[in-house]
DNA sequence: TTAGGGTTAG
């Protein structure tokens, strides 16, 4: 059961209703304008808008509005709050308006993204005759707007009128225009710009590091692949400059291994490395300062995405600073590698232990586990909990929250949230509620909210394409779902791949044309995998088709040598047709090899207690009555159809 | 006052 603890606010004494003789009682001091300073920094601190705000009012009851420093903090601290109405109030008010107050409110906006209005500014500074000039702060700051905001054309004009300014030979002003390229998808410009720096400092590689990283390889610029970036990092020690914590969380990005293999010694090579150096050059990584919980949360995630959540978790317990992003990190490693009772027991222990509260990535992270784990109850849970937070209509919480509730079996909840909470759908809010109808066998219901999708101008991908092919598979929809394939390959630049194929091979031997799929094999794009003969084997068994399915077999053991369920299913097929000779072959090969079939098992929580079976398990105290339940669906499936029983008892669980 | 790194969804 999922645990949300009404966890108070900070432990924050200005946030309470009755501090506000507090700023009172101290500002008749010496100098107010000191006090002012001093109680608008602790307002940021502390996060309380409160004392901004009381701050705000003993400026105007002791006469400082026109204070410069006093102002400018008044704007941050407005802005820091996302009260840029505020922040703007007081910009207005201020008579001689520095460089320096333009700055900050530039960056007030650009932090709330509210790019029309700093680019208004920005321009303004440049025609309005009471606006200062601009500064290379004002470059730094306006570059890192247009880069958020990814408007390369626009970036190229600023770029110029920088140039004019002088203002891009300053370095941070020159990393903040490659970060502007690299975020607008101009890998050449922002290499460009480092190629022409006349000083470069770490962060002018680990930018360059970054932009290789982040982009698609142009190959047209000539990058076909990693080299690029690994010559960066060559180059930068070349230089005799050291990694610093930036270029490590970078390059730890970067060392993901492969979940499934978790081969120790090949996929960690560098992650252990940069772990090893972390260790070296920043001692103070379990000390407890704030910065060491960053570096904490990518070696939590490069371990966990290796394979080794253990690892993963050591450095977790290691760390003294543990904010929401470490324990965010954790759950999502555990989640990733399928430990969702970890998941869920840490994000319980997140809350009562470390009195935090979960963010939206948090809930993201977790959900799955409801999915697999927890079920219906724990993921309802965290969905009211989304509500109170104000947080159910960010669209990665809503799409997460569409395939919780698909898989859980409630089709209608999915639907509600597509619907009403969702409200800037995009590709991925479509595949889900799409995943979620073939998941439940309404392949209608997926063709018509493709179409939908279609006309609403967004562009499916191939995970889409994938789970509206097998939403169709499930559906017997196997013509709908051919013609759909070649359209979306034809009008969307969409590069099949093996899972895509995957599903053309099953709609296509599903309905009989095993020829025609042996003859898509030969012809698609990507290497059959052993999806794609294993689909064969299933639909040559189906329409008996013996030729055929030795044929598939041959290369599904060919390519899958190791995978014991492969002779199991031929085992069980030359069985069924009473070719014992054949079946004493396969699993004297089975013995030869070492492989054993773990039996497969599943489980369903009822009222907090959760029940396991095993195949042909017959040890739960109700089994008598399940397995009667279990032989009236399988007579009503073959007498009304499985479509209809299953919509039915999806009904019935909802 | 300026740049760059962390956890997320099908």
């Amino acid at each position: 059961m999922i645990i949300l603890s009404r966890i108070s606010s900070l432990k924050n004494p200005f946030k309470s209703t009755h501090t506000s003789s507090f700023i009172h009682n101290f500002v008749p001091t010496v100098d107010p304008s000191e006090s002012l300073l001093y109680f608008l920094s602790l307002s940021v601190e502390t996060q309380s808008l409160k004392l901004t705000q009381q701050c705000h009012a003993q400026v105007h009851r002791v006469g400082l509005t026109q204070h410069p420093l006093i102002a400018q903090k008044l704007i941050f601290s407005y802005s820091h709050f996302k009260h840029t109405d505020d922040s703007q109030l007081v910009f207005g008010s201020i008579l001689l308006k520095s460089t320096h107050l333009c700055n900050n409110l530039l960056n007030g906006l650009a932090k709330n993204q509210l790019f029309s209005k700093s680019f208004e500014l920005f321009r303004n500074m440049f025609v309005a005759t009471s606006l200062p000039l601009a500064d290379e702060f004002t470059f730094s700051i306006i570059f890192k707007t247009v880069g958020d905001f990814g408007d390369f054309l626009y970036g190229k004009m600023v770029h110029g009128r920088g140039m004019k300014n002088g203002f891009v030979l300053d370095t941070v002003v020159g990393n903040s225009l490659m970060t502007m390229y690299s975020k607008c998808g101009s890998i050449y410009d922002s290499l460009k710009v480092f190629d022409e720096m006349l000083y470069r400092n770490v962060s002018s590689w680990n930018a360059a590091i970054m932009c290789c990283a982040n982009l698609n390889l142009d190959k047209e610029n000539g990058f076909s692949d990693n080299n690029k970036l690994w010559e960066f990092v060559k180059g930068m020690q070349n230089e005799g400059l050291k990694f610093d914590a930036y270029t490590v969380s970078i390059l730890l990005s970067l060392c993901e291994g492969d979940v499934k293999n978790g081969n120790w010694s090949k996929d960690l090579g560098y992650g252990r490395e940069l772990h090893c150096y972390i260790v070296k050059n920043w001692l103070d990584l379990c000390s407890g300062s704030g910065s060491d919980a960053h570096l904490g949360c990518c070696l939590i995630d490069m371990y966990s995405k290796s394979g080794r959540v253990d690892v993963g978790r050591t450095v977790f317990d290691r760390l003294k600073y543990r904010n929401v992003f470490a324990w965010t990190a954790m759950i999502n490693g555990y989640v990733c590698c399928g430990h969702y009772d970890e998941a869920l027991c840490l994000f319980r222990e997140m809350q009562w232990k470390d009195q935090l509260e979960p963010n939206k990535v948090s809930l993201v992270s977790v959900l799955p586990a409801c999915s697999s784990f927890a079920g219906l109850i724990g993921g309802r849970q965290i969905h009211g909990f989304a509500i109170r937070r104000e947080l159910n209509h960010e669209v990665s919480l809503c799409n997460a929250l569409i395939d919780m509730y698909s898989k859980c079996g409630s089709l209608s909840n999915a639907s509600l949230v597509f619907e009403y909470e969702c409200i800037r759908k995009d590709a991925i809010s479509w595949s889900s509620m799409i995943c979620g109808y073939g998941l439940h066998g309404k392949g209608q219901d997926a063709m018509v909210l493709f179409d939908k999708m279609l006309q609403s101008g967004i562009k499916p991908d191939t995970v889409t394409v994938v789970g509206f092919l097998s939403a169709c598979c499930r559906s017997g929809l196997m013509n709908e779902g051919i013609k759909i394939y070649d359209y979306v390959v034809n009008n969307y630049d969409i590069e099949p791949t093996l899972e895509m194929c995957a599903c053309m091979v099953d709609m296509l031997g599903r309905s009989g044309q095993l020829d025609r799929a042996l003859d898509f094999i030969k012809r698609m794009p990507v290497e059959p995998g052993p999806s794609i003969w294993g689909a064969l084997v299933s639909a040559s068994a189906l329409h008996e088709n013996s030729e055929m399915r030795d044929l598939a077999y041959k290369f599904l053991i060919q390519i899958e040598p190791e995978n014991s369920s492969n002779y199991i299913s031929l085992s069980n097929l030359y069985a069924a047709s009473k070719r014992w000779d054949v079946v004493a072959e396969v699993r004297k090969t089975m013995k030869e090899r070492g492989l054993r079939k773990l039996p497969g098992c599943s489980w369903i929580t009822i009222n907090s207690v959760t029940h396991s079976f095993l195949v042909a398990d017959k040890s739960h105290p109700c089994s008598g009555i399940i397995y009667r339940v279990l032989d009236e669906l399988g007579l009503a499936m073959k007498l009304y159809g499985h479509n209809t029983v299953s919509a039915y008892m999806m009904e019935v669980l909802e």
